[in-house]
DNA sequence: GAACAACGAAACGAAACGGTATCGTAGCGT
DNA sequence: ACGCTACGATACCGTTTCGTTTCGTTGTTC
């Protein structure tokens, strides 16, 4: 009731313990997720693992599925953004680059088959990877119009199919268990769709 | 006691009923998988919806899991083989229509998923997929010899690097939850790669 | 038709699971 | 120092699940 409660303060500090149980909780469900899987995300595991009390684990989600819906989007990697004034080539090849680092990520790539199957049964999760594929495919569509202005790739290209051509031997090796060999995987195709279109002086056919 | 019994017949027929069983078994089971995912495929539920008894699986199979693994056999479709003798590309392409028909098939692509997550967890069936993934590479190797003869790719391109570039758009496709995409996907894929190696005659670096 | 093997129905057990409730404790902000 | 609130421990409930067992029945082969 001090003369300072009347100021902009009146927002309580959050209980810190809450933000720690919390993170606790989400790490040990990561761990179980990427270790075994998600039949092995249980309640009493995760309550075990992570020192926190069931209990605890309740009064933060409602129930097993949405903690691990909150596992997904605590881990999933936000879509690297990227600066267009560099060039057209450049800022592929970096998008590329930052693609691999975030797909290849040995634990997020443990996890990514995990969330491709339950995003037939969880409208939240594929709310997640939907959300995410639109966001790469914006980017892509961002760094298309950059190399149809500069006069490198024709006109009319699909950012989807774009995208599908070059994100997919890279999710591709992280799903299949290589994550080691996203990056080498994703410059190999990127290499191929640059040179296909270095062959006649990049105003082919948008095929 | 007829005198036809004294012919090669002397293996006893075996009883028709545990074709059958087995049959009704793995197809139910097989629904299951595909409409609601490996946590559906308990085995009350494959019991009651094949309409055989529990008793009766578990003389087919030692546990549950080994005939999920089973579902994923029979499921998983063959590599399609490829006649070398039409050329490079008609070869080719007839391989990655082929490769999109049975990747593309909507069953096995709600499967898909399931598949990758569990890799990690069973032994078995991390061996089929890695027996299906070198058989795509070996008739990768072969259309790509083929290539190199005709002198339309250059030499010393690695079958796995290809492989992932042509088969990663389609599998990224078909697990993405779009197996109606998967043949347009290959197919862009492939005009890149093809397009690639058209700019300088073909005798390009093997990058 | 007789012997035999596969099957169906059902009960059972043990363990795991998701989720709830209770109550004493400990840490936080004031 | 005090009150509030998150927390920990634990017991508990109902359900699901895997897997086993038993026994009567049906179908197949000879």
């Amino acid at each position: 009731m001090t003369a300072s409660e009347f100021a902009e303060n009146s927002e309580e500090r959050p209980d810190p313990r809450v933000e720690r149980s919390r993170a606790k909780l989400l790490s040990a469900a990561t761990e179980l997720l990427v270790e075994a899987g998600p039949r092995a995300l249980t309640v009493d595991n995760v309550a075990e693992r992570s020192g926190v009390a069931k209990s605890t684990l309740y009064r933060h989600w409602p129930s097993r599925t949405a903690l691990m819906i909150d596992v997904f989007r605590a881990n999933m990697p936000c879509t690297p953004m990227i600066d267009p004034s560099q060039g057209f080539e450049p800022c592929l090849r970096e998008y590329m680059r930052a693609l691999a680092d975030s797909i290849g990520d040995p634990e997020w790539a443990r996890m990514l088959p995990a969330l491709f199957a339950l995003r037939q049964q969880l409208p939240e999760v594929d709310d997640l990877t939907e959300a995410d594929h639109d966001e790469k495919v914006a980017v892509m569509r961002a760094v298309l119009d950059r190399g149809v202005a500069e006069g490198l790739i024709p006109e009319g290209l699909d950012p989807r199919a774009v995208a599908l051509t070059l994100v997919g031997p890279m999710m591709m090796c992280a799903i299949a268990g290589d994550p080691e060999a996203t990056l080498a995987a994703g410059d190999f195709a990127l290499d191929r769709f640059l040179a296909s279109y270095r062959g006649r002086g990049g105003a082919g056919d948008p095929a």
